[in-house]
DNA sequence: TATCTTTTGCAACATTGTTGCTTTTTTTAT
DNA sequence: ATAAAAAAAGCAACAATGTTGCAAAAGATA
């Protein structure tokens, strides 16, 4: 009921200490990820709760074994890999190809839905640290295709030294 | 030795019938096949061949089990893996990321060799029939990147319909 | 043709992804 | 709050994909 994590509030966490003594982000992440998950309407799980958790801590994208790394401890491979079908069937994350035959996940933005995504942003992979990013404000360009060619959708993906790499 | 497989020659190809039966391409891709190869100095193999061979008859790329497929019975597994690493390492093929985790392969064009691949074109992998193609004609556009980045390769997949599929 | 080098096939294994079914958890309706 | 219904998780078994070491076979060399 609480969905008050995108309003600025000062020093109104201790209510909440007694309840979970752990770090104080993954609090605020709990009603955010409830959130998340209800806007989609999906059952609130323990599983889909910690996968959407580490989508939202994590800055880049992620391979489906960083998620069975991270979150493998307590739950199923199978159940993994479930949630991040639904997760993308949902219009929660999509998919990024990569050269090396492992498909990472990033979360989007808010204009994707069921059925529909609408990722339009190009996709950077680090050559030295590895991480795959969405660039989000480098819009995927227009291609021209030969005669007889339609396109459906233009997938970018540019490698090379990220920012923090270089 | 004959090398005149770009030449214009008419109705030259009898002094070739008694060696080989079969169909005409075949003989004819042979001496090609050969040449490849060792223009690569890679040694003559009957899996090298072949394989190359479906990479010449083939209009768009291949995908590690279609080869495994049209060679299959001829071949282990494990040479069709050494055999695709080894033209990628020699730059007789290049890879094309796709969204379904199965890399394809194409042959390169004259300009990548051993150790630098320069395939500057769009992929277009069809939503109908599957296939995907190179788009020898459409160069990568240029990226603008954020401040911090630097690029080193851009991959671009169209998906849509293709000519023949419209 | 004999020798040396490279490649292949085989076996065994590791990783990744899928499916059916039972148990557990979550939701919904009392 | 509780019981029934629905959804998801876990488990096991399997399928597909990819890797490695080594002995046998094929190719290159002289």
């Amino acid at each position: 009921m609480p969905v008050n994590c995108c309003r600025k509030k000062k020093g109104n966490q201790n209510n909440l200490d007694e309840i979970n003594m752990e770090k104080e982000i993954t609090i605020v992440n709990e009603q955010r990820l409830i959130k998340l998950l209800k806007q989609n309407s999906l059952s609130i799980t323990d599983s889909r709760k910690k996968i959407l958790q580490l989508f939202l801590e994590q800055n880049g994208a992620l391979a489906h074994g960083d998620i069975e790394r991270k979150a493998g401890e307590k739950f199923d491979r199978v159940t993994v890999y479930r949630t991040l079908q639904v997760f993308v069937d949902k219009g929660i994350i999509h998919t990024i190809p990569t050269a090396d035959n492992s498909i990472r996940y990033a979360l989007c933005k808010d204009e994707c839905g069921e059925g529909h995504h609408h990722d339009h942003h190009v996709h950077f992979v680090c050559n030295s640290c590895n991480n795959t990013y969405c660039l989000d404000d480098v819009v995927t360009p227009g291609i021209k295709l030969p005669k007889g060619y339609s396109a459906n959708h233009v997938e970018v993906v540019v490698e090379g030294v990220c920012k923090n790499c270089q």
